[in-house]
DNA sequence: AATTAGGCATTTTTT
DNA sequence: ATGCCTAATT
């Protein structure tokens, strides 16, 4: 080996690399060369500077990065990349927690309650305490929680500093989620974090174990951490001095999972003594598209100007495309795809669609289907929350730990055997009462001489069924790896069986088949052990690790998840106000949210090399009725001198005409193009091995260009009058979809109502 | 106990 | 429009 790899880098990078001792901050921009640097700072630490593998830790935001810079590290180091320590911050905690949790009463075989399993969690606790769900939301209750504990305040802290009755619920709340958890072994993804920190606090010799481990440390994506994870990564380095952190407040997206911006700064208070390195040149992106990105971040006030440049040349001018609805939009847009590939310049792998909600993924998929172009599409429905990978995962659970109430009462009667409603109250009565738990209330409410229950002989028979199943499988635990486990609570249940029954039940039977196939790496792992990895992998698991570069296919992606990639040509959809920026960000007011919005844009325009385009819809369909919408602010923040000329687009408020226009060649393109056989696949997991599905048959006669109704009966200040609501004056009315909305107040205390002008057979007087 | 209908909230982003 | 939850029905 040698330190040739030194040589290729930039001044600003070399220094990264080799300043190795103490506290070093690396801002780096976009394209930069980041990975680069990461990689080869711990390749440098280990061939030059003699570092044991074992010594070093790095972190990172997602499974798939820390994959990528194993990978990019294999060849530098050969064996050596295998020991060291790179991971998620919640895998890097829970290899601590398994490890050495017990100073903290935690069993080492603790399972990781997902997003659905804490909501559930977070139901049953309300319902305990007696909080009713319709006048506190579980999940901003939830939401409340995981941000005070990413904030490194638990229960007992919230509690001594609530101030405000809703505070004093949710306190409540608190209290007995956190028994859920605990009576289940299981930790959120909060705890992860929180628990760790408590134990690097109070507890001074696994304390010291890590921080002589972990001699040098290094944490990307620095900007997306939250105060919990900053604090950890200070206190494993509290004696080394030596952490790295990497990151660029401009990309900062995640606030609102409680990432804290100010960790940038209070590691400058922290580390006065720090080395900070810009990282400003991009080595990724067109001239072109480096401008229009610094265009748009220079509006956010509170930002450090960088200087961001690139050697690369000018490029293609930055493309604005305007359609007439998200369907056109999708169209439009993989016909241009389809357009450049057929040109043979690209390959399909080189093509990212984004967009700021999962939901708009659905008419690029429509699209991609009908015009035959291969797609790959990160997150949407998560594969590990469906339904049957749920009960399944619920199952095996249990055969850990049957004390987990959550798991317990999802699959308790699934597949029904008989146990209701009447039954499970009776058995939480008879809980509560005693102090035990669900599974030992039971247990003792079967066994024949307990009659303390108010339970019928059916009852007891199918309890007993219940119990015989789960005893049989945790039996069988101990000598079967997990692949086999999977199988036989598959057949031993009746789930089987069951979900044979369902009207989607090859579906389902597949994405059982795809999570035993996912579980095979697991396989080699001895039996419980095995099976708590397995757990956890699919606990802390995110879509993006299931995503494929290499894949001939376009890649359809949020942009936050698109953060950290990089694709030759990048469309970014839906350039609207209200949906990028996002409408939450605008309602609440906050100034800051609506920087982060920007802070995203730029993220995924920074994400291309050599082409850039940005759409939009004229109108939008929000939960079943159309929109029209009004072009992102965002837009206008690109100079003209960027932009690719307008040369079909017509402006917002394009004319009458113009718009029946577009309307008119949509609907003859959509009804004549055949329908080519789809290669996308709809799972998380991305396996190739979906039939064509067939697309749903999506009529586009949906728009009707001519529609009576649309034309308006009343006139703003007519007087009105409804079947019910009696007499009215019109306030005004807009065009929805096909239909008219007429919003009337009507008199004597009717107060303001929005009708639709096909339905409520309003009358004019 | 299981099925069904109707009411209601919901959609930002995810380790 | 969809999906989840509760209430009503059998």
């Amino acid at each position: 080996m040698t330190t040739n790899f030194l040589e290729q880098l930039n001044a600003a990078q070399r220094e990264s690399v080799e300043s190795v001792d103490g506290p070093v901050l690396i801002v780096a921009g976009p394209g930069s060369g980041k990975t680069r640097v990461i990689t080869n700072r711990i390749a440098h630490l280990v061939l030059n500077r003699k570092v044991k593998p074992y010594n070093v830790g790095a972190v990172t935001f997602t499974n798939k990065a820390s994959r990528e810079m194993k990978d990019r590290l294999a060849p530098l180091l050969g064996e050596n990349a295998r020991l060291l320590t790179v991971g998620t911050f919640h895998s890097f905690c829970s290899m601590i927690l398994r490890r050495t949790g017990e100073n903290l009463s935690i069993s080492n075989n603790f399972v990781i309650y997902d997003d659905d399993d804490q909501i559930s969690a977070i139901k049953q606790s309300m319902k305990d305490v007696d909080v009713d769900p319709k006048q506190f939301n579980p999940r901003s209750v939830l939401s409340t929680i995981s941000n005070s504990k990413s904030q490194l305040v638990n229960f007992a802290g919230f509690n001594s500093q609530k101030s405000n009755y809703y505070e004093e619920v949710v306190s409540k709340v608190f209290e007995r989620y956190e028994d859920i958890l605990s009576q289940g072994s299981a930790l959120d993804f909060d705890d992860l974090l929180l628990k760790t920190h408590q134990l690097l606090t109070e507890f001074p010799d696994a304390t010291k174990m890590y921080q002589d481990r972990f001699n040098y440390f290094m944490v990307d994506e620095f900007q997306d951490t939250n105060i919990a994870q900053y604090s950890i990564a200070k206190l494993i380095t509290e004696i080394s001095r030596n952490l790295c952190v990497v990151g660029d407040p401009d990309q900062s997206i995640y606030s609102w999972r409680n990432a804290d911006i100010r960790n940038i700064l209070s590691f400058q208070n922290d580390f006065p003594e720090a080395k900070i390195i810009p990282l400003e040149q991009n080595y990724r992106s067109s001239q072109n598209i480096l401008g229009a990105a610094k265009n748009v971040i220079s509006k956010n006030t509170q930002r450090v100007d960088k200087n961001l440049w690139t050697s690369n040349g000018k490029g293609s001018l930055i493309s604005i495309d305007e359609a007439y609805d998200e369907e056109d939009e999708a169209r439009r847009v993989i016909k241009e795809i389809q357009g450049l590939v057929d040109s043979g310049e690209y390959p399909l792998s080189d093509f990212a669609v984004m967009y700021r909600v999962n939901a708009q993924s659905r008419s690029f998929e429509i699209a991609c289907r009908r015009f035959g172009i291969p797609y790959q599409i990160v997150g949407g429905v998560k594969f590990y929350h469906r339904r049957e990978i749920k009960d399944i995962t619920s199952y095996l659970r249990l055969i850990l730990n049957p004390e987990d109430e959550i798991s317990l009462t999802r699959i308790i009667n699934v597949p029904p055997r008989g146990i209701g409603q009447r039954t499970l109250s009776e058995i939480y009565r008879l809980s509560r009462q005693t102090g035990k738990s669900l599974y030992e209330s039971i247990v003792s409410v079967t066994s024949t001489d307990n009659l303390s229950h108010q339970l019928g002989n059916r009852a007891i028979n199918s309890l007993n069924q219940f119990l015989s199943h789960i005893d049989q499988l945790k039996k069988a635990s101990v000598s079967l790896n997990i692949m086999e486990l999977i199988d036989l609570t598959v057949s031993e249940t009746g789930y089987r069986k069951y979900i044979e029954t369902d009207e989607k039940a090859e579906e389902r039977l597949e994405n059982i088949q795809e999570y035993r196939n996912s579980s095979r790496e697991y396989s080699s792992v001895p039996a419980l052990q095995g099976l708590v990895e397995f757990l956890e992998g699919i606990s802390l698991i995110s879509d993006i690790d299931g995503m494929e570069e290499d894949l001939d296919s376009i890649t359809l992606i949020t942009l936050h998840q698109s953060k950290g990639l990089e694709f030759p040509i990048v469309f970014i959809t839906g350039m609207e106000e209200g949906l990028l920026p996002h409408i939450r960000s605008l309602d609440s007011g906050e100034p800051d949210e609506l920087e982060e919005e920007r802070r995203l844009c730029y993220v995924g325009m920074t994400r291309a090399e050599k082409q850039l385009y940005l759409t939009r819809a004229f109108r939008r369909g929000f939960r079943g009725t159309y929109e029209p919408t009004v072009p992102s602010r965002f837009l206008s923040d690109i100079p003209a001198s960027l932009l690719v000329k307008n040369t079909s687009s017509p402006e917002t408020d394009a004319p009458e005409i113009e718009m029946r226009d577009k309307m008119l060649r949509f609907r003859k393109d959509g009804s004549e193009k055949a329908i080519s056989a789809s290669l996308g696949n709809n799972s998380s997991l991305s396996h190739k091995n979906k039939q064509p599905t067939v697309p749903t048959r999506r009529t586009v006669n949906k728009i009707k260009v001519s529609n009576p109704t649309r034309k308006s009966n009343f006139q703003i200040g007519d007087k009105v009058r409804h079947g019910q609501f009696g007499d009215g004056i019109v306030m005004s009315s807009d065009p929805t979809g096909d239909d008219l909305q007429i919003t009337v107040a009507f008199k004597d205390g009717g107060g303001i109502k929005k009708l639709l002008q096909s339905l409520a057979k309003l009358k004019k007087i």
